[in-house]
DNA sequence: TAGTGGTCTAGACCACAAT
DNA sequence: TTGTGGTCTAGACCACTAC
């Protein structure tokens, strides 16, 4: 049907992956045993299972062999992550699924670059403390957050460093509510595309997985207080959106909210 | 640094590229050049530029050459779509990036699958209308949207057949609003991977690109009146989703909101 | 130690694009 | 027609895994 050797044999093997005639685990076989079967050189036998890798479908060790890959996101719910009570949302949603959460985080204090300064409407080089989160489900990592808060607002307050003191572990909106900062409106803007490979290796991202870029901004009545660059592994979440119909979100963009994350 | 010599390589090229020092649509050293001036084989020159184009960062053309992708997202606001408003959302959003906008679609009538009839809250085998929209940006498909929507809602009425009719072009949530059932919430559920082959075809995904798949469910007071499933061009879209915080969507899942598509 | 996948060379032929 | 990328062969060596 389709054009080449590596592509027909290919399909064979994806047709068996997706129809389930092999489960996630099972093993394929090997790239000598593809060659003399069907053929072909090696060559053209590692050009079938590396596309079937780029397509998200196997995983390859080194001197083991290659294997149907298995898929098991968590569901990340939007209005958990920013509802006003108290709570760990990620590590609720990680035990929903059975796994067992982690994070780490380090602060420091920093200029504002002009993205983050539009973002939060303050004036570049302005003070803002950076924290950066890496999430973990049974030990691997799975989100890396960059978070930025405009110490205008924070400084002196108990959420100044936010991962010290009684609120640790909890939501931004839950955060800022305590220190009389109300955050009336998240806004989530998403893309999807392939890794770079810094992103990858602190992922550990397989060949074939695709990162979700999201930039978050926090805003209460008076403005933004908060925004941050969330980059996930797309093999380990599912994004839950419920929409209000006829809810008064502001109709159009406004500043601080209309620009993406790099190329 | 890295340890293999395409590594190596690509990551010159990359940086070029991150950085700006290549821009989009400026033409890469070709192979031959590549293999010469690091003094490597045409093969691992070549799995240089084919590293290059799995990171969605190059095309390649035939006989042409290879150069930089460009990237001209369409932003797709959740709260547009689902307004309760009249009004063409992928249209207006496709004017204001420039870029012209056209759809088709097929409908058909058929029983609810398992996976559907749980989304609407129905009996498996049911009658449902369903109705395949592709949507185009400058004759260029971006997205497929296959949805469902049960006859013994829309059965006789206006808007048994989507597309015709006074209505056709509108959001789900105006067409139903139309017959007196007004939707009060949207879920849309997503998660990003690599496109099957069918799918890259269908949307002409070039490598390197990852589809978004949104399973959506569309209730009113008294349940769901429509389900879809969105399969998206990751390189054609953001998406951003404001959340109203201390809005009160139910609190947990409900039947017909958990699930995802396919392996 | 044997098996498996990963990298690499050297060379051939084809299809498509630009000129 | 020339140059470019795409596929493929045949064979070599290395690194890692499992036994």
């Amino acid at each position: 049907m389709t054009e080449f050797l590596y592509e027909r044999i290919a399909a064979v093997l994806r047709e068996q992956i997706l129809s389930g005639a092999l489960s996630p685990g099972d093993r394929l076989p090997t790239q000598d045993a593809l060659s003399t079967r069907y053929k072909v050189s090696r060559v053209v036998a590692r050009q079938v299972v590396e596309l079937l890798e780029t397509e998200g479908l196997v995983d390859r060790g080194k001197g083991a062999g290659t294997f149907v890959r298995e898929y098991r996101p968590l569901i990340r719910r939007s209005t958990l992550h920013y509802r006003p009570d108290p709570g760990t949302p990620y590590a609720e949603e990680s035990v929903r699924a059975e796994r067992v959460p982690r994070y780490t985080h380090h602060s420091h204090e920093d200029g504002a670059g002009t993205e983050i300064a539009r973002r939060l409407d303050v004036e570049p080089g302005d003070a803002v403390m950076v924290t950066e989160y890496v999430s973990y489900s049974d030990d691997e990592p799975t989100m890396i957050v960059t978070s930025y808060e405009p110490l205008e607002i924070t400084r002196g307050t108990p959420i100044e460093h936010p991962e010290e003191g009684p609120l640790h572990g909890a939501g931004v909106v839950d955060r800022f509510t305590s220190i009389g900062r109300r955050p009336v409106r998240v806004v989530e803007r998403l893309r999807s595309r392939m890794p770079r490979p810094t992103e990858a290796r602190r992922l550990h991202l397989r060949p074939g997985v695709p990162v979700i870029v999201i930039v978050r901004t926090t805003r209460t009545a008076d403005g933004p207080v908060e925004t941050a660059d969330l980059v996930l592994a797309a093999d380990q979440f599912e994004l839950e959106y419920p929409i209000q119909v006829g809810g008064h979100p502001a109709p159009d963009g406004r500043p601080g909210e209309s620009e993406h994350a790099g190329a």
